[in-house]
DNA sequence: ATTGGCACTCAGGAGTCCGGAGTGCCAGAA
DNA sequence: TTCTGGCACTCCGGACTCCTGAGTGCCAAT
């Protein structure tokens, strides 16, 4: 077991690595921290925290470096959330008030988090399956095209352009206005996508033209509605990598097909698991099913009306967990805040 | 003067120095390439490259490497374009056939490009300032919100929604919905800014309900116009920059961060000249102004009734440009022809 | 104009050396 | 039992040297 000063040791050795990015000797951690006792001591305490697989030492002779089950003891029982400057919070809330619809809050968010770290953010939209469908309205645009709008109750809007086989007249357009509407608004989305389905596999009708058209149009509102399901990112700062290169040993390619990917990140940041407060952490070699090493992602929940889901960033297994968990969680906070007021001004 | 066996000898170098990524000396030369002259020769030849300044030795007594202006007269006089081959033309084409909306043959064209050349490839939208707006469509959210939707005769759509300061009856928004309308439907974007911007200065009436919302959806339908004339870019392959880092003697920050921006490549892309065939090519040095060096950029226009644009790629100085200027141009040619085809079938 | 010959240059790999940071272990102190 | 000073040992990495091979420029001869 080790002692509760190693895993001071652990702490220092973590923090002193980060900063220097070399490894850690016990001389430079009696030097760094008031431990009030001797280098030799410290490495009785190094050579356990070794034996614990939570550091490990690059070469014989040499300081040591955190393994990733060091970090994740770190993360999990010794960081302190080092709470943001006031500056920063206010630079950060000035930035998202300014925010317009909720692309644009999504987008700011994800700057001001870049900007706050230096890493690389993430936003994931809001899940909209459990969001109501509140408007669903064709418009015909000449031709065989039928524009498709889909709004929901939360504020999302999509639309789409359907080609169907026969150009449909006014009345047409009124009829299937009305026959699409009654079919999927009120309904959540989850339910749409199934009534959908339900609607178009009873087979092919009689070539009644109004019947073509709700076929093709149905098709359209089923691809939407998949579309509504799946959930997006937006990231900013991918170009931070670069300048931390040195921070991976092997090359920043699988981390930039990551991003370019978005499908690995979304399904490593929904497999996370929150702790009480929401957030998560996902380290260094516990990213490798997703491709990932030598990489960690943190995150943490956001909720508003429109459904909640994750604001987080990635970068190197070496990073500064304590300010970096802190800065997600302010984002995370208020974004979440934003929304609500968002809601309430509506 | 450099002779004309100079230039030979030139090309021989890019193509070599390309292929091999090391200064290419008269005896490699001589060897790879039937001169039917002695290495004694090419020296000489080199020598008045050098004084041209088109290439260049690293250090004394090494071989030669391109200059910027090098691989200029390189693209400019000695490349031929190598045809695509007849698999690479059915892929592209059968892969840019499954294309639905604009978006979507966008993005495809944009993976096409990048995989062919394994560089990061570009498109840039058509532009919409010609187009002409063919419906406006107002939809109550209830509330305060009513959802405005643009479509151009190009097939564009766009939505967003404005807050009104009184909520609208069905009443209000059918009498706005034929005024927007008169305004301007069948009036290009550029058009309809300028009627936008006329019909919202003549200063506040009277709190008239609907005159109020008039304002509120005017003001937000001319947000949505000036995004129309915005130019915007697909990208993809900004992850292959991290396999061929070491073609860049510097970091490549510069290169991800004017991915990121979008706006530095909008501009560049925007101000290069294009030769007769529609080909342009910036090289090196000459991205200086924007921030980039050992940087080169290819495109070529494409058309289409959407109104035309750039389709390019960004890749080290040093790439094949006889293989990627040749990439480029198929897939505008390819992609040109699918928008006309797109059209007609319309 | 072209060529073979020759002296010269220099990058970069291999080999060697050495200092310093850091370790593990042990015997003695607290 | 825990801590500490001392000591022998390891080994990374910088500095230094040497050497080879590729490549050049120049010149006299063809």
């Amino acid at each position: 077991m080790v002692s509760e000063r190693g895993l001071q040791v652990l702490r220092a050795i973590v923090q002193d690595y980060v900063d220097t990015r070399e490894p850690v000797g016990s001389k430079a951690i009696v030097e760094r921290h008031a431990f009030g006792v001797s280098a030799a001591t410290i490495r009785n305490d190094m050579a356990q925290l070794e034996d614990e697989d939570l550091i490990i030492a690059p070469h014989t002779s040499s300081g040591r470096v955190p393994t990733d089950k060091g970090y994740r003891v770190f993360v999990d029982h010794l960081a302190e959330l080092r709470p943001l400057s006031t500056a920063q919070r206010s630079a950060i809330t000035s930035f998202l008030d300014e925010a317009g619809d909720l692309d644009d809050l999504l987008a700011r968010t994800v700057r001001a988090l870049t900007q706050l770290t230096g890493q690389v953010a993430i936003v994931q939209y809001p899940s909209f399956a459990r969001a109501n469908l509140s408007h669903v309205e064709l418009v015909a645009l000449g031709g065989p095209r039928v524009l498709v709008i889909l709004v929901t109750d939360t504020g999302r809007v999509s639309q789409r352009i359907a080609l169907v086989p026969v150009e449909p007249t006014e009345g047409d357009i009124v009829q299937l206005r009305a026959r699409v509407g009654a079919l999927l608004v009120g309904r959540s989305v989850a339910d749409c996508a199934q009534a959908v389905a339900g609607a178009t596999v009873d087979g092919p009708r009689p070539g009644i033209a109004v019947d073509l058209i709700s076929d093709a149009v149905l098709r359209v509102v089923g691809e939407e509605l998949d579309e509504f399901r799946q959930d997006r990112l937006v990231m900013a700062g991918a170009a931070t990598l670069a300048k931390r290169e040195s921070d991976f040993r092997g090359s920043i390619y699988p981390l930039l097909e990551a991003i370019e990917e978005q499908v690995t990140l979304l399904r490593l940041m929904s497999e996370m698991v929150a702790d009480e407060q929401g957030l998560s952490a996902s380290i260094g070699r516990e990213n490798e099913p997703f491709g990932l090493i030598e990489a960690s992602v943190l995150a943490s929940r956001y909720d508003g009306t429109a459904g909640g889901a994750r604001v987080g960033l990635l970068g190197p297994t070496r990073m500064d967990y304590s300010s970096n968990l802190a800065a997600v969680r302010a984002v995370a906070h208020y974004l979440t805040r934003m929304l609500e007021d968002d809601d309430n001004a509506r």
